[in-house]
Formats: C-alpha cells, structure tokens, sequence
DNA sequence: GCACTATATTCGACAAAACGAATATAGTAA
DNA sequence: TTACTATATTCGTTTTGTCGAATATAGTGC
C-alpha cells in the first residue's frame, strides 16, 4: 500500500516528476519512450522507474522485451490530487512541452494494443 | 519566488509536513505553539520554520518575542492544491489529529490579535 | 545594566539518496 | 546455439539532508 512518507520522497527528484508528467498525459509508455523523451542515460530512468514501481506509485505490463509503465490505478484520491498539480508547478509547463515535443519526434515507437 | 524543486524538497520530511499542517488548520501559529503541538525539540522545529520561510511556503509576523508562522499568501495555486491534500495523505489524520489535541491542551497560548 | 523567555544558528556526525560506469538479465529471432 | 534489443541491477563515490547539542540573538521587564 502507498505510503505517504516514500511518495513524498519520491516526489522531490524533478526527474521523477517529469517522468510522471509524461504518463499522466499519455496514459502508457514504455522504458525506451521515456528514456528518449527525457533524453537521459537508460539506466537512470530504469532506476527511477523502478523506485515509483516499488512504492506501488507505478504499474508496469510487459509485451515482448518492451515494459509499459503507467500511473497504478490502485492511487488512493489524495496522491492523485497532488499528481494532478504536477504539471502546472513552476517550471514544468516548458519542461513537460519540451520532453512531449522529442517524444512526439521519436521513430519507431513501439504500437500500442488494445490494453 | 516559490521554486518548485524547493517545494517537494521540503514536503518529504514528515515534521514539515506536520507544521503545514496545523498552519493549514490554524491559519497562524507561533514557534513556542508548534514546538509544543509537535512534542519536538525547539531547535529542529525553528530550523524547519526557516527553511519553509526562505523557500517562501511560509510568511512571518513578529509579536514581542514570539514569531507568528502562516502560509504565505503569495503561493501560487498549484502549491495551493498539493498542500491541500497533505491532511488526507496516508497516516496524516491520524497523527494531525493528535497534534491538533495536544495544541488544544496546552496553556498560557498567546493571545491573537485582529490581524 | 541584569535576568528571563522565545527563537534562531552553528557545528560535527551520521544516514539517505543520486550518480556514472559497468554489467547482468530477459525476450526475440535467426 | 548466437546475436541483438530492451530493461534492470550492482558497485563505489559523492552529495544532500537531518539530527542533537550547544550556543547565540532578540525582545521584555525589572
């Protein structure tokens, strides 16, 4: 069950919000979509990824060798409120554009079935 | 001008937490109130009380000796929202509640003027 | 001035968190 | 099996944050 204390924590590394900003606005995406749209080292956001997967912040599905995270729907009301000012807090309007932008460039991403 | 990064840097401590709370509640307390709603040491809790006052979540209002802390009124709305749902957040109402019975309890509170 | 109360700051120790670099694992396809 | 891609983990280092203890500052009233 999430617990407020490792929300908070995990709240305060601006690249795991940003991580969280992108999935708030599309839902789904994989290691490699985020790994590019934040143009960081893929070991970095496999390590952030996998500490907000830990604190049942984030929920993963696999399909084939590509792991999908999104936000976990099991979220009690109070953490998704503050979710939801994410993308409205300070400088991350510009950032989330920016990181929506080269994500909305990349090739080859992976297609999205029916979940 | 209130910088998000500051902002969840404080937010992941609990005693913080814990004042913005009350001052949530409260509207405005002094130092010597918080010390005793919280039970902790005077120091640690001035110490908090600076670092949210520089950060700007906090304004202050000197009476004679004592310093009276409330949010500060200049937060934008997004920061609004997050603190907002602190009271909510996991075992927050429990301890809040506590906090909130201990201030109740205490004597010679100082008096508030019409601010 | 002194004493008293309220609040703030400094210091040094300790713990937690983030990083890059390298390496490991897992799935796919030939 | 091998090769390839996607993702995860470990290691060692550095940074950051929090704490208790002690001390300092500021205001009040005598």
């Amino acid at each position: 069950m999430l617990n407020e204390q490792s929300f908070f924590n995990l709240l305060s590394d601006e690249t795991r919000r940003r991580l969280l900003c992108l999935l708030l606005k599309d839902g789904e995406l994989c290691v490699c979509e985020l790994h590019y749209a934040l143009d960081m080292a893929q070991p970095k956001i496999s390590r952030h990824l996998a500490a907000m997967r830990e604190a049942e912040v984030l929920a993963v599905r696999r399909d084939g060798t590509r792991i999908f995270y999104r936000l976990d729907t099991r979220l009690p009301l109070w953490a998704y409120r503050v979710l939801e000012s994410l993308p409205e807090a300070g400088n991350h309007p510009a950032i989330i554009k920016q990181d929506l932008l080269r994500l909305r460039r990349m090739s080859n991403r992976p297609e999205r079935m029916a979940a």
